[in-house]
RNA sequence: GGGCGCUUAGCUCAGUUGGUUAGAGCAGCUGAUUUACACUCAGCAGGUCGGGGGUUCGAGUCCCUCAGCGCCCA
């Protein structure tokens, strides 16, 4: 740290225009740049969360981001070769689907590339059909721009990211190592294909995850159908809200303890209208207090069916498609062994190609007429599992999909949220329970286009059939690969799609399969810069995608480096609305940032978010955003102030501190230099913030106005020691405000250094000289002040009214603290007179001076 | 149904491992007036810390219980 002579300071310091003026002057020094030769020890890692560029920029990003900039500041300056990269999470269905509104397109992989197709200025009432490559193309030109709004916005909020590190999950290198991952799962065995009942969205036509689910309370009704016993001795009654699936039936459940169906466990009932025998089994997951206590099982309703269809192993009759309509079946056949096959299939006939309302009305009317439907329709408001992003309920298709093997090593994984430091300490429970309710799986791929695609393409043998068993994988110096256009070696590219050539894998991978990679494409897995930065020492976050994002790369780290990917997660809260309310777009109360970063400035947005401690829920508070602008004010003041005081005399050092009070003052900032550097270790930034700018506001308040005058004076001690505490004392306050008002802290940090405050030493207790101890006379000098000012304020005079007696009556104690500083309280207090009385307890009288003369 | 968090001044929130008279900002009220700062300064007022019970010399803080709000999981 160089002292030099204050500067230039502007007559009217204003805090308006510092972004300008800082951000690209940290740019031109690389205040921020990495070294890339610093070594793992010295490094502190930061696995940026990479924002969805197709999603709107909201208030929560200012917020979280914020909070992660807060301690990538700190940790800078205390020391840390500071690795803090950007990323884009650009890949995926919300791009897909951003491109599809935006230009008014929609992707058919079946038509052929055209170079020249422009996109339409705005899009037709009629979607255009493009190919798939078209489409990607257009997917990248708006990522490319929506990136650059976000990146703006960054800059603007003053986040300390090293801009070189810059990545997004649909670059070559993302997919590189992406791929290069998967290849990585496969050999291991933790990734493996299967034909299987699959969560799918029948109007993105896709298969989603679990992660990707969410409930929705829906209407529905119960209706009661009765099930005639195959012996033709009577029948039982079961409650369903989804009778469209009544051909998909293959078998009835009860609960094993429910007295009322023992007589039927393992006999056969017929269903109603498809005459399919099916049998009567028990087990724990159905409920007796729901509907009649007795459900059907379908191929597929729900996750519990699919449960039973594997524990209980029943046949598969999965009859909805993948856009959502009903497929051809024949009941004569082993699969629907309809005990009358004409009825049955006659029946069917005016079913297939219907959606799934189409169906559920026309068996509710067949159901009715033949007097299989017992009752009225009981209505009911039930949840229903939908894609987080669709529209309509999931169904369960039956498809083949790459799942990474997540159930059987939950045990592990629950270990890996427990070795996780988690800020705060009980966002834990969010992954615990998270891991605890897994019941598939983890399925990585999807079925569109904007993503990164499997890397693998399998044999088709002489009749033309595709042998999933024997993929072909390229080397991993090839990658990244696209198997829709690249040729597995061995095979000639007019080999694709031919018997006894191949196929590529067409699918892409869930942006979750890429996004959970972020540690190994920002780190450059493979390379040397990854044993300096990984694991990562901070993930930082927010809480509604614990579930996803922090539990896949939790899943990846822990296959691929037996390791957790992050040391600690930072969880940072909602942003609610002014009244408290979450903010949706449904709704429409979504905050923007830039209007508020632009009136009130980045520093006062900082201030906001940086109040809000880890994990709270934190209200839009435009009264605290101006509270920070305001302290963003004072330090320009106060730095102004301080500054001129030191300017013109020599310069002075911690030795100069040599006056009982600056030597008080030097005590209190100790403490509050170990206070705020221990919370800011702990990840704490709100109560570091909160500590400092309680003492600076009250070193501006208290402190300054005492020692005024006698820094003013000319060389003599007092006047030194003055003048040295008030520069030790701005000094760190400049460097303990940087991690949150990084602008104005520069700023003022600039008037007398070269160097930025951003790489400036972390505050120690040290630079103070050999651990200063309070002696209580600062104290007892503001407690009698205080009485001299509200007795003024009482009195209604100004402040600076003389004082022709003061006599405080104190414990001799105290009199003789407030003696060693009395110079300062009568400067400060314009007193004319002293009388000192020894008293059991304090008790100060003021006499006003009578008002000067004019 | 299981779990987590919250409930402190009119509003938004601090309150470390229990320890003087429970704090801050905003809003309110009363004033000051301009050589750092009106985006200022001083002062005043405002709380039975959600209810009830318990442990303790001592509870906003620990335990039990009830209520309300929010969220996670099933």
């Amino acid at each position: 740290m160089t002292d030099t002579a204050p500067r230039a300071i502007p007559d009217k310091p204003t805090v308006d225009g510092l972004e300008a003026a800082w951000i690209d002057r940290w740019d031109a020094e690389g205040v921020y740049t990495f070294d890339r030769t610093a070594t793992r020890d010295h490094v502190f890692s930061i696995d940026t969360p990479p924002p969805t560029v197709s999603g709107s920029l909201h208030i929560g990003h200012v917020f979280s981001y914020t909070h992660a900039d807060v301690i990538a500041r700190y940790q800078r300056m205390a020391g840390k070769h500071v690795f803090y990269p950007m990323g884009w999470d650009d890949n995926g269905l919300p791009t897909e689907r951003r491109v599809e509104n935006y230009f008014g397109v929609r992707c058919d992989p079946s038509l052929p590339y055209d170079p020249d197709f422009v996109a339409p200025e705005k899009p037709a009432e009629q979607k255009i059909s493009i190919s798939r490559k078209n489409f990607v193309e257009l997917c990248h030109q708006l990522t490319a721009a929506d990136e650059e709004v976000f990146k703006d916005l960054w800059r603007h909020l003053g986040v300390s990211i090293d801009w070189s590190l810059e990545y997004s999950t649909i670059s070559a290198h993302a997919q590189a190592i992406s791929q290069r991952a998967f290849l990585d799962l496969l050999e291991r065995g933790q990734v493996y294909s299967q034909v299987a009942p699959t969560l799918w969205d029948v109007d993105f036509r896709t298969a989603v995850s679990q992660a990707e689910l969410e409930d929705r309370e829906r209407p529905g009704n119960y209706h009661r159908v009765s099930f005639p016993l195959a012996d033709g001795n009577g029948a039982i009654d079961i409650e369903t809200t989804r009778p469209e699936l009544l051909p998909s039936c293959v078998a009835l459940v009860a609960h094993p303890d429910d007295p009322r169906y023992q007589p039927y466990f393992g006999r056969q009932v017929v269903t109603p209208l498809f005459h399919v025998p099916v049998p009567v089994l028990a087990h724990e997951l159905a409920d007796p207090e729901k509907g009649s206590g007795i459900a059907m099982i379908c191929t597929f309703g729900d996750t519990t069916d699919v449960t039973w269809w594997r524990e209980l192993h029943l046949p598969t009759r999965a009859l909805i498609g993948r856009d959502g309509r009903y497929l051809p079946a024949d009941f004569s056949s082993d699969q629907f062994p309809s005990t009358n096959p004409q009825s049955a299939q006659d029946f069917y006939a005016t079913l297939e190609g219907k959606t799934v309302n189409q169906v559920r009305a026309a068996i509710v009317d067949s159901l009715r007429d033949a007097g299989f439907l017992i009752g009225e329709l009981r209505p009911i408001t039930h949840p229903v599992k939908f894609y987080e992003k669709g529209e309509r309920p999931l169904e369960i298709v039956t498809s083949r999909q790459w799942f990474v093997r997540t159930l059987e090593h939950r045990d592990e994984l629950l270990a890996r949220g427990e070795q996780l430091h988690w800020h705060p300490d009980f966002m834990k429970h969010r992954f615990s329970s998270w891991v605890e309710g897994l019941n598939v799986d983890w399925n990585i791929s999807r079925q569109r286009f904007f993503g990164v695609p499997f890397p693998a393409w399998y044999p088709m043998d002489e009749h033309g059939d595709i042998v999933f068993d024997t993929p072909l994988l390229p080397r991993l110096d090839e990658l990244p690969i696209d198997p829709s256009s690249d040729t597995p070696e061995g095979y000639h590219a007019d080999q694709r799609n031919q018997p006894g050539g191949f196929v590529g894998d067409p699918d892409v991978m869930d942006t979750w399969a890429t996004s959970s990679l972020t540690p190994q494409i920002a780190g450059h897995w493979g390379t040397d810069l990854f044993e300096r930065v990984f694991p990562m020492d901070l993930r930082p976050q927010a809480h509604e995608i614990i579930r996803t994002w922090l539990f896949s790369t939790v899943v990846r780290s822990h296959f691929a480096h037996d390791s957790l990917p992050f040391t600690n997660a930072l969880i940072s809260g909602w942003v609610l609305d002014p009244d408290r309310k979450k903010m949706s777009k449904s709704v429409g109360n979504v905050v923007t940032p830039m209007p508020l970063l632009q009136s009130h400035g980045a520093d006062a947005l900082r201030y906001w978010a940086a109040s809000g401690r880890p994990g709270t829920d934190t209200a839009i508070d435009e009264a605290q955003m101006k509270n920070g602008r305001r302290l963003a004010i004072k330090m320009l003041n106060a730095s102004k102030f301080a500054l001129g005081r030191l300017a013109d005399h020599s310069p002075t050092s911690v030795a100069d501190v040599t006056v009982a009070l600056d030597r008080d003052l030097l005590a209190q900032l100790a403490g509050v230099i170990n206070e705020a550097s221990a919370a800011f270790a702990r990840f704490d930034y709100a109560r570091a913030l909160e500590r400092t700018e309680s003492f600076f506001w009250s070193f501006c308040d208290n402190y300054v106005e005492l020692v005024k005058t006698r820094a003013y004076r000319d060389e003599d001690a007092a006047s030194r020691s003055a003048r040295a505490t008030l520069s030790l004392t701005l000094s760190a306050l400049q460097r303990l405000l940087a991690p949150v008002l990084p602008f104005v802290t520069e700023e003022v940090w600039r008037w007398w250094h070269d160097e930025s405050v951003h790489r400036a030493a972390w505050p120690t207790i040290a630079e103070l000289g050999d651990a200063p101890a309070a002696t209580g006379v600062y104290e007892a000098v503001n407690e009698v002040i205080e009485a001299v000012r509200r007795e003024k304020s009482t009195a209604k005079v100004s402040q600076r009214r003389a004082v022709s007696d003061l006599t405080i009556a104190a414990p001799a104690e105290f009199l003789e603290r407030v003696r060693n500083g009395a110079a300062d309280l009568i400067d400060a207090g314009a007193i004319e007179a002293i009388n000192y009385h020894e008293a059991e307890s304090l008790s100060v009288t003021v006499t006003l001076a009578p008002e000067a003369e004019a």
